[in-house]
DNA sequence: ATAGCGCGAATATAGACAGCATGTC
DNA sequence: CTATATTCGCGCTAT
């Protein structure tokens, strides 16, 4: 079938595939027309990664477009969303608008209404669908990327419930999902009520096989010599054999570490396959990447990428992973050892892709747990990269024979396992089913059981009564947290339930937040201390006090010294009973299941006991007891995270937090964003509850927000100033924007360094003439400045 | 005494959405 | 019960 036959599209689509060489539909292409998706009928695509899924989506929301309707994309990543949006930004040329809603992203210009394709993640739909974003209900078309998901734990639910609320709000709606191959297709399409497209044909071969001794077997029998050196060592042994032949390898590991570890040694391999030109460009690359941040990760990486190779994992910030990922595709980077974050992320297609590691540690499991076939799946499905490659090779390792015939058995040979809504649990259904009586989809507890007949779990449930024991179990919840009224048979939110609703928070956080907000009102009687008397385990001098600045115990701020006294005038001593330390705080915000806590390493418990110890005093709520093993953990934790964001928020240098809790910049950028969500989240339930510390919650989170000290906040409200440059603006004796409107310039200047810089920012404060022309820097605000850099260049060698 | 070494023991382990209103060094 | 790379820490030896 050729694009130019295809019927429903606006005009000129055709043509324009054609122009980009698609000559015809692949095969699962044309039976989704078949099928009818440019017709309007619900399609389930279950085919293999890059084999044109993106193109049915396209074709139907392009038709749905074309009969005067508006599509939505869900994606399950924020980075895919922008992908997809550039993807699907070459039809504007014939009429099409396409916008994109995430968390940290909404293109700016028109309201989503007016846009024709929309590309937003699950959450944000489910976020718009609760706060009644009105063109909602005008969309005839949804698709849903990588649908397999609702077979996750924390966030198939929400997919699953999104879908079944826009189905329910608009009967017609177009649904067209899209799957990886999983053992359970026809399930899906029956929950959808949609026809299925399920194949297993691939544009370009995948030849998959696992590497044994000294030669990759293959499943369709074939086999490839690689020999391994006398070190044994697989990996670099294959990644070698791929460079040889000109192509790329991309390397799956099960931690971070591994990650690490195996990119610097594959350094060793690549660096022998660069061309002088290639050398220096990677140059340029590694000293972009050690720019983006201050860290030892950003070090790293940059040493990697010098040889060709890098890695890659949720410890990188953004940046570091785009510039990681187009290098490589523009395959200037020749190795990628990757934890599971590439299988599922943007599109990084390379011509082999081995699996080194099959199995990941799981605690729960109590031991290394063989990874899902449909996971393995999604790693091998990278390889080859269509119009590039002749074919794409997986490659599993294996060390024995016995090992081999295992992941041949279960990976190669196997099915993926079906697809099961995961439903039916207590976490899941306190947020959805709160959500579901707010936006009064459902006020009674029949229609609440008579939405849910249209999720996934229904149809895979039947005669199971799980679903309504949780239900039941859920709805005490929230009426006992006064989130929902009970009136008879009758169901409705409440005040409180309709915010924390709309602030998609878990109502175990809010509970949680209101709890320890609740608890501070009330004063220090309350929160008499739990846990003290554990006389010795430091200095008795603050005993009277209970405080102790934060720097006492991990004591090497680099401003500690300077500020220490004033910070202990603002401390936690509590003669004020309104008023919160920014530590307690954090810790109430990371205590809730909407924060993903650091992990408490051996040795932290004691540090974080005795922290809890000084700091107590400080926190909002009982601290558990000691003998409750678990609850006590979390506590600890908490407080860890809490200290993280306590440093973020004291200008403490990244490397120097990076290093203290053993994170990457993308961590703590993460927690820093989290923490600032929820602080949002705090303020508003708090201004609505009339409870008296709001102030305290918003200075704590624009001092998470712009990571300064409470003195610097005035400065880094200018556009412009951040927290490295309000500290030298405050060092050199400008204070407050009132300071730097009638400032010397040369002082200005000295703190800032650059005239550009200077001058951008007079202009940002609304100074009327910001002009530097003919301004020296002042010697001693520059000295100021680059005191303070010594000082911690000083204190981090420590 | 001490630096240097080998070897068994100990240690640690993936990922990432949401509000709101705009911009770091 | 299951793995593995890396670091830690001990006791040993050669200097």
């Amino acid at each position: 079938m050729k694009p130019t036959e295809l019927s429903g599209l606006p005009a000129g689509v055709g043509e324009h595939l054609e122009g980009e060489g698609v000559e015809s539909l692949y095969p699962p292409q044309a039976e989704a027309v078949e099928r009818g998706v440019t017709d309007g009928e619900n399609v389930v695509a279950a085919v293999p990664t890059a084999s044109g899924k993106t193109l049915i989506a396209e074709l139907a929301m392009l038709s749905a477009v074309e009969r005067g309707g508006t599509a939505l994309y869900i994606v399950p990543l924020r980075a895919l969303a922008s992908e997809k949006k550039a993807e699907f930004e070459r039809w504007e040329a014939y009429g099409i608008d396409v916008g994109v809603s995430t968390g940290n992203y909404e293109s700016d210009g028109e309201w989503l209404a007016s846009r024709d394709i929309v590309v937003a993640t699950s959450e944000k739909v489910d976020s718009l669908v609760r706060n009644g974003a009105p063109w909602i209900d005008d969309l005839s078309c949804v698709v849903a990327d990588e649908v397999h998901l609702v077979d996750d734990r924390e966030r198939g639910p929400t997919l699953e419930v999104t879908l079944a609320k826009l189905r329910r709000i608009n009967a017609n709606l177009q649904t067209v999902a899209l799957s990886a191959t999983v053992g359970n297709a026809a399930e899906i399409a029956d929950w959808l009520d949609a026809e299925l497209v399920d194949s297993d044909w691939r544009p370009i071969d995948l030849k998959t096989g696992v590497h044994f001794g000294n030669a990759i077997n293959f499943a369709d029998g074939s086999q490839r010599e690689v020999p391994v050196d006398s070190g044994g060592k697989q990996t670099p042994a294959l990644v070698d054999d791929t460079l040889d032949e000109g192509g790329s390898s991309l390397v799956f590991v099960n931690s971070r570490r591994n990650a690490e570890s195996a990119a610097s040694r594959l350094g060793g391999v690549t660096g022998d396959h660069l061309s002088d030109q290639e050398r220096g460009e990677l140059r340029e690359l590694a000293a972009d990447i050690r720019d983006v941040s201050d860290t030892a990760t950003s070090d790293d990486l940059a040493d990697c990428v010098a040889d060709g190779a890098a890695f890659h994992h949720a410890g990188l910030s953004s940046e570091h992973r785009s510039l990681v990922e187009d290098a490589f595709r523009d395959r200037l980077i020749k190795v990628i050892a990757a934890t599971p974050t590439l299988a599922a992320g943007v599109n990084t297609p390379s011509r082999r892709v081995i699996v080194r590691d099959w199995r990941r540690y799981d605690p729960e499991f109590g031991g290394m747990k063989p990874l899902d076939t449909l996971e393995i799946h999604q790693m091998m499905g990278r390889a080859g990269r269509p119009g590039l490659d002749p074919y794409g090779e997986a490659v599993l390792l294996a060390s024995n024979n016995d090992t081999k015939e295992e992941l041949f058995e279960r990976y190669i040979d196997g099915e993926p396992e079906p697809v099961r809504s995961k439903l039916a649990a207590e976490p899941a259904l306190r947020t959805h089913l709160l959500a579901t009586v707010a936006s009064g989809f459902a006020n009674t507890r029949e229609e609440i059981l008579e939405f849910l007949d249209n999720t996934l779990y229904a149809v895979q449930s039947a005669g199971n009564a799980q679903l309504e024991s949780v239900t039941d179990t859920v709805l005490n919840y929230l009426d006992a947290n006064e989130f929902v009224d009970r009136d008879g048979d009758t169901i409705t939110a409440t005040e409180i339930g309709h915010t924390v609703s709309r602030l998609y928070l878990d109502p175990m956080s809010a509970a949680e937040i209101i709890g320890g907000l609740r608890d501070a009102e009330g004063g220090d009687d309350g929160r008499a201390r739990q846990y003290g008397s554990r006389g010795g385990l430091s200095g008795d001098a603050d005993e009277s006090t209970g405080f102790t600045t934060a720097n006492d115990l991990l004591d090497d701020d680099p401003l500690a010294d300077a500020e220490g006294e004033e910070e202990g005038a603002s401390g936690g001593d509590g003669d004020d009973a309104d008023e919160i330390s920014a530590l307690g705080l954090y810790h109430l915000v990371s205590r809730t299941p909407d924060m993903y806590q650091l992990y408490l390493k051996s040795g932290d418990r004691e540090t974080y006991e005795e922290e809890l110890f000084e700091r107590e005093t400080e926190l909002l709520g009982r601290t558990p007891s000691e003998y409750d093993d678990v609850a006590f953990e979390e506590w600890l934790s908490a407080l860890k995270t809490a200290r993280m964001l306590e440093d973020w928020a004291s200008e403490v240098d990244e490397d120097r937090i990076a290093e203290r809790y053993g994170v990457g910049p993308g961590d703590i950028r993460g927690k820093v964003d989290t923490a600032e969500w929820l602080l949002n989240a705090a303020e508003r339930l708090a201004g609505e509850l009339d409870l008296p510390n709001v102030v305290s919650v918003r200075e704590a989170k624009k001092r998470v927000e712009d990571g300064v000290r409470e003195e610097l906040l005035d400065l880094t409200g200018v556009r412009g100033v951040g927290r490295k440059r309000a500290r030298r603006l405050f060092e050199a004796g400008i204070e407050t924007r009132a300071e730097l409107r009638d400032a010397d310039k040369s002082v200005v200047l000295g703190a800032l360094r650059g005239q550009k810089t200077a001058e951008t920012v007079l202009e940002n404060v609304g100074r009327e003439d910001p002009s530097m022309d003919g301004v020296s820097a002042d010697a001693d605000a520059k000295r100021a400045g680059r005191e303070e850099e010594d000082g911690q260049a000083s204190l981090g060698d420590f």
